[in-house]
Order: C-alpha cells, then structure tokens, then sequence
RNA sequence: GCUACUGUAGCUCAGUCGGUAGAGCAGCUGAUUCGUAAUCAGCAGGUCGUGUGUUCGAGUCACAUCAGUAGCUCCA
C-alpha cells in the first residue's frame, strides 16, 4: 500500500482499508486527549483486529465521564473534516520535534528507529503524531456517530512488565451507525453467554476463595463433564487408543530428565515427601515415558496410543485467572502415540480425523496453524524438515487448510494447532498436534524391530479438548447454555398439572429412566406456567406436559425447548429421544 | 505479578451528609389443584469480604489484606 494519503473507495469489508480506518481513528482520539487534557503523554495507538486503542501516559485515571467527553471531542475533529498531511523530518530534527512538544515515549521510539529511516509523520489540524501511516485522508470519512470508546485499562509501555504501566484506551468506529449496534449487540449476547455466569445459574461449577483457580463441580456439571468423557472414551476406543493414568505427584528428578524443571519450574508445584523433593505435574509426558519403559516394545505393538485424562495443575498468575477459561488446576485430554517413522503421516491423519468427528459432533469449526522452527531449538535442522514436511503432507493430503506460524513450534518439535470457532464466530485453542523429538531421547524409549535390532520411536504428544474444563466453558457460551440433548444434564422434566396426575407423572418419568435417560419430575404445588418457566430457564431440552387427558390416553403433552408443543404417546416419544440422543443431534426436532 | 475498579441475604441489587440494614427473586410454612414463561399470604434469612485505625458513633472515612472484574504480562 502506497504511504501517500489516498482516498479510499474501498469498502469497510476490505481488511487493509478497515484497518487503516481504524488507525485514522486512533490519531483522531490522540487529538481529543491532548485537546482536553495537554498534560497527558502519548505512547502507541494501532489499529487491532476489532478497532484500536492508544497507550497514554496520564496522572489521572481515564473514568467512564471521561471517556465520554473524549468521545464527544472526537466527534467534533471528525465534523471538522482535518485534512491528514504526511511530512518527513531527518531523525535528530524527529526528536527535536518531539522533544519540544513534551512526548517522551514518542523520543524514545524515534530513537529506536534505524539511523537512515525517513521519519514520517502525519498532521491533522493542531495535531501531529509520528506514524508510519498510512492513513484516510480526512477526519471528516471517520462516522462519527458510529463510534465508540469501549474501555479504559492498564498496559505496559512496550509490552514490558519492568516498564511503566500506561492506560489504554480501547475503542471502535464503522461507517454506520447500524454496523455499530450489530457490533455492540454482539458484545451483548457474549456477556450474556459468558460461562461463569451461565454455570453459577445452571449449578454446573463453582470458585471458593479457598481455592482461587481450582474448580469445583457441581452434580449438573459433573454429569455434563462424565457424559463428555463417556463419549470422548468410546471415540478413543474405537481409533485405536488404550488408556491409562499416572500419579499427580512425582519426585523431582523426573521432572529434571524430562526437562520440565528447566522450561516450567515457575508454574510448578512442589512439595516435600520423606525429606526428598517433589512435584505436582503440570503436564502428562513425564508418567506417559515410564509407562511406556515398563516393559520392551516391539514394532508389532506400534503404533501405540496411549491416552491419558490427566489432572495437572499450574501456577498461573493470580490476575491471568479467568473461570474455566484459565485454571490453576485441569484435566488434559492427553495421548502419547508412539510409532516407527514411516507410520508418523498415517498416525496424523488418524488424529485429526478423530479430532474431525469429535469437533464437528459440537458443530465447531477449526482453522489449523502449522508451526514450525524457533530459533531456540533442540536436534537436527534435517529431522526438524522431516518432520514439518510430514505433518503439511498429513494435512495436506486429507485436503486441509492451513496457516503457517513460522518459528512458533515448541523447543521439541513442530505442531499443528487446532483453533475452534464457536457460534459468536470467536476462536479457541484447543487441539494441538506435537511431534516431540527430545522426549525418547531423554528417557531413552525403545522398540526391537523387525531387524532385532534395537530403534528410537517417534513420538506424537496431542490433546484434543485441549482442557475438559476450559472446553465445558467453551461449549457453555457456544451453546449459550442450551446443551445438545444427549449432553444436557437433565434431558426431560415431568411436569404434572394437578396432584392428580401425580401418580402418572411418576410412571413417565420410571420408564425413561428406566431407558438411561436423566430426567426429573416437578411435584410442586405450583402452576403449571410456573414449573414450565423455570424448567426453561434451566435450558431443559423437554418438558413433558401431563395431566388427566395425558393420564387418560397414555400420552405426554411434549414441549421442547423452542417452545413448540406436541402432544403423542409415550412410546413415540421414547423412540425420538432415543434418536436423538443416539445421533448425538445438535437440533431438536 | 502490574494498573484501574468492585466486594451489603443463596442470587440480582438499593442504602443520601458517618447516626446502628432494605427490596425483588430464591428458600421455608400454609392456602390454592390450576393446561404451556412468574397464584396468594405469612415466616425466616446479614459480624455489610477480612483486619487495624480515625470518630461519641463506621456498610459509609483511612490504611493493610484477601477475593473477584477488565486489560496488560504470561500460557515451553
């Protein structure tokens, strides 16, 4: 893109011209702060995926009134239509400028800037911001009506915790005002959706301050979370894997042959047993290898794939704490497969087709990020290609996309990312593919070949959920609460009109529990508009309506979540149930 | 961990200028037996996150501390 100024025709949907709008918004709030309050230091303002901010440096807190007198300023720069002039100065008079109009953070960054750059600036009426640009070419194209100031929060200048902290000031701006609305509305939804709340309403889990991070499930979320892994277990049965569990504490020098100690000791837990030193796993391998070193292999037992759902437990920083979202305590969907070298790009394949089937029973979708060598890596660059080559090859050949992050692989080898978008269009990371070349090194696994000669396998570590409880959140706010019907925690709920049909209501409610189904009859002596209110509030999949005509005829009066009501017989509504919680739907039918 | 903010009944929240705690929902009891999103009445429920201080007097002010929220940082 060109740096001179340019009037843009494109369109609000083109990325680099969103972008570039957004930018002009950053500079436009730069103006309104240094118009009201000259006292305040600027730092960085960017665009971002989802509108811009601008890093300040201000003796005083920015408070929602402020915020809204900003805006307003900016609305005003937007009615003036400034003109955005692009001028170059030499460095040493680039920092003279900025020197002169008290912009310490702005000195600082020229200064960073290699000696020969061509230092640019840019000029809208009384203001003018070092910017590499490119920008609109007026304040007047930036809507001012639709535009929004969002937030207010702490930053570090450079994104350093030693440097000073900075307050960002978040914001959005579209062309229309409806775009604007849509934008917030969906800002909206997501909170409504937001998982903590959702489980504290839905008695899935909960926090106590006596355990900050450490999850409690309730009933509700504990048959949610064993219906998960019932179903995650017959998936993993049916490719192949065997699965098995190790201990949550192990002594230290594990920790220091798998290398663990030297990348992750911060986030460790450690204890002290008899005098000798221990530690809580924050990851699986370690237990995995010793399983695996328990007895000789031969290469008729691979590919082995063993899985584990593994409780670990993390130090994570008490402000990075976030529901299920961020935990210092989670089961790992884990499995090692351990395999010769010629089967690695079959035993891909067989993984993400298993991670297919599970993600699409959830109607999520996923983007797929190769990564490939750091910098800071361990072995041989050619076995490293190898690898990278045979996972792109896996993926390819199953006719996938995907993106390549290139130096973004673990220390130990490569790896696919899987990136789920859920019903918001938000996305999550929580499969991930790794070839782990250090592993079988350092704890020396073997396999006799059909040479009898002793070899090294290969070793793929992956999860597929990623975290059981992280995932339980996602799925939350994907399904807004409203489980599929094979997942929800309680699928049916009997609801007698009078005590008459007391006696009935038990009897449908025994022979769908006697059919395996979760279900739960309210006896109380309450309307019947009330007892359907609150069972759809819990999100219950069916509510079965019955009162004498029901007893009568032996029929149930069924209403479904969406609030569509049919009336058949029991037995006619056992079979749909069981069809649909046998196919696993996502829809009511 | 850092910055800002928040913490009052199970939940959502009110509580003015410092004067001794209030509502709705939920719960319990009773009445009501009702046809697809809230029946009525009564009762009970609180060391105002915790600690220290200022004050004749603190939910309210100050300091400390714990927890949470937003973001930053981190997430091999």
């Amino acid at each position: 893109m060109s740096d001179e100024n340019k009037s843009y025709e494109f369109s609000f949907e083109n990325p680099e011209y969103r972008k570039t709008y957004w930018h002009t918004c950053s500079h436009i709030l730069a103006q309104a702060v240094k118009r009201l309050y000259p006292e305040v230091k600027l730092a960085i303002g960017p665009s971002i995926d989802e509108g811009f901010y601008y890093d300040m440096s201000s003796p005083f807190p920015f408070t929602p009134e402020i915020l809204e007198k900003v805006e307003a300023e900016m609305r005003k720069i937007c009615k003036e239509k400034l003109k955005l002039e692009r001028f170059e100065l030499p460095r040493e008079e680039a920092i003279r400028f900025m020197e002169e109009r008290g912009e310490p953070f702005k000195v600082e960054l020229i200064h960073d800037l290699p000696e020969d750059a061509h230092i640019s600036f840019y000029k809208q009426g009384e203001f003018t911001d070092l910017c590499a640009g490119p920008h609109l070419d007026s304040t007047g194209r930036v809507k001012g009506n639709a535009l929004k100031l969002t937030a207010c929060n702490a930053a570090y200048w450079r994104g350093d915790s030693s440097r000073e902290t900075l307050q960002r000031i978040y914001g959005i701006a579209f062309p229309k005002k409806e775009e604007l609305d849509a934008y917030l509305a969906r800002i909206e939804e997501a909170k409504r959706r937001d998982h903590r709340r959702l489980g504290k309403e839905l008695g899935l889990f909960m926090m106590a301050d006596e355990g900050p991070g450490f999850p409690f499930f309730l009933p509700r979320g504990m048959v949610l979370k064993n219906t998960l892994l019932d179903y995650w277990r017959q998936c993993h049965k049916r490719y192949g894997y065997v699965e098995i569990a190790t201990p949550i504490i192990l002594n230290q020098e594990l920790w220091h042959r798998s290398g663990h100690w030297d990348h992750y000791k911060d986030n460790m837990y450690t204890t002290v047993i008899d005098g000798e030193d221990y530690a809580v796993k924050p990851m699986n391998c370690p237990g995995g290898m010793l399983v695996y070193k328990n007895e000789p292999h031969s290469y008729r037992d691979l590919p082995l794939r063993m899985a584990e759902l593994g409780l670990v437990h993390r130090h994570e920083l008490s402000g990075a704490l976030h529901g299920l979202f961020r935990v210092r305590c989670f089961t790992q969907d884990d499995a090692h497969i351990f395999m010769t070298p010629d089967q690695m790009k079959d035993e891909i394949k067989n993984v993400v087709k298993l991670f297919d089937e599970i993600y699409s029973t959830f109607g999520l979708t996923y983007q797929i990020e190769l990564s490939t060598m750091p910098e800071d890596h361990m072995g041989d660059e050619a076995v490293w290609h190898f690898a990278e080559d045979t996972l792109q090859a896996a993926i390819t050949e199953m006719g996938k996309d995907f993106v390549i992050n290139a130096g973004d692989g673990a220390f130990y080898g490569p790896k696919l990312d899987f990136h789920l978008a859920d019903s918001l269009g938000r996305t999550w990371q929580c499969g991930t593919i790794q070839l782990d070349f250090q592993m079988p090194e350092r704890f020396e696994l073997e396999y006799v070949g059909a040479d009898n000669e002793k070899h090294r396998p290969v070793m793929i570590h992956r999860a597929l959920l990623g975290s059981i409880e992280r995932f339980i959140g996602v799925i939350t706010e994907h399904f807004a609460g409203a489980f599929p019907t094979w997942l929800s925690p309680v699928q049916v709920k009997v609801l007698p009109i009078t005590d008459r049909a007391a006696e009935y209501a038990d009897q449908v409610a025994a022979r769908l529990d006697g059919l395996g189904y979760r279900v739960e009859t309210d006896h109380r002596s309450e309307k019947i508009g009330y007892k359907i209110r609150e069972a759809q509030m819990e999100k219950v999949p069916y509510m079965l309506v019955v009162g004498d005509k029901e007893a009568e005829a032996g029929t149930v009066a069924v209403r479904n979540r969406r609030g569509e009501q049919t009336v058949m017989s029991l037995d006619d509504f056992a079979a749909k149930l069981k069809e649909e919680v046998d196919t696993r739907s996502l829809e009511q039918k």
